[in-house]
DNA sequence: AAAATATGTCAGTACTATTGACATATTTTT
DNA sequence: AAAAATATGTCAATAGTACTGACATATTTT
């Protein structure tokens, strides 16, 4: 009878290389990118109290106003639930404003205030620094590459949102 | 006397466009590309309980086996008690191991197993192929380009470590 | 009038992260 | 040899972001 105790499993020591076409080299720096590219406005964020969840809706209020809290949801695939507390911080801090859809009553149309715009727009600054930065590293050719490149990183299905080009309101 | 109740601020109905010299399109395409990146493997990793960081800690022991502790919590930028409950769990589960180390025999050298390796392979696979279907996309000699535009997007103290080739241990 | 929709809210849970404190084993310094 | 420093582990409390499920209200559509 074999022994039922707890064998200890046998350690690899060997690397994963790029090995079996996986571009490991890629998907590590892609981690290490995003990472960073975060880190800059989480901690202008951590002045106000806020966190990664409010500048992401306070970009996209600041890219689509008078967008829909459903809309919203739909972007950032979250729940309402998940919403609430974030915009609601926003709102009683005066960044975002809602109004009531003019056609629908139900409605709430998300528009930034002159303080949201402010926000959003220097959380942006240094990662707008940083990504061009990068793009001179790389050449000017490279930009419109980049973007092909991460254009095609996103799940087809929601490309049709992202080029939706952000437009004024009313 | 001015009004001291609450003046809603006023609306703005403008879109930020990439003004500024603010990139707002990359800033958001790299939102949309790091999510739709890290899907896949979420998915899967529901199945086994486990979630993001996970993955993390599998991916790099697997990519720098017999890399300690100390070193693992430098490059996640993570506490050790962020770590703890992760670690034990993949080590409970068999997907790594620990050998005390040979040199210091405080440290505690983290090993993937088979299981470990066989899962952190099938959680890279379809990152690959999304990574790989975008590269496509873009032109052959995109793959250079993109590599070295995310690597410039990495902070430069932490590129040393980037760089250090995963080795084979012992 | 009834059903569907848009939004908001309450309650409970999970995952990942934090800080602070303390314990143990081992190595280094004095 | 004793003291200090280091590597790891663990306990407790907290925060931020997410989830599911349930229910309430106002409004629009059927």
């Amino acid at each position: 009878m074999p022994d039922r105790k707890r064998v200890p499993e046998l350690p690899i020591r060997t690397a994963v290389a790029n090995e079996d076409g996986i571009d490991f080299t890629l998907i590590e720096l892609f981690f290490f990118a995003y990472r960073d590219f975060t880190s800059d406005p989480d901690e202008m964020l951590a002045d106000y109290g806020f966190g990664r969840a409010h500048h992401r809706v306070l970009h996209f209020v600041n890219r689509r106003p008078g967008l829909t809290v459903a809309e919203l949801l739909e972007v950032l695939k979250i729940t309402k639930q998940s919403l609430a507390r974030v915009l609601k911080q926003l709102i009683d801090t005066d960044h975002i404003v809602q109004l009531q859809g003019p056609r629908d009553r139900r409605q709430r149309e998300l528009y930034p205030t002159a303080k949201g715009r402010a926000l959003a727009l220097a959380l942006a600054r240094p990662q707008s620094r940083r990504i061009h930065t990068a793009l001179q590293d790389v050449g000017a050719e490279g930009r419109a590459l980049v973007e092909g490149f991460l254009n095609a990183m996103v799940n087809p299905e929601l490309r049709a949102q992202i080029d939706a080009p952000p437009r004024n309101h009313e």
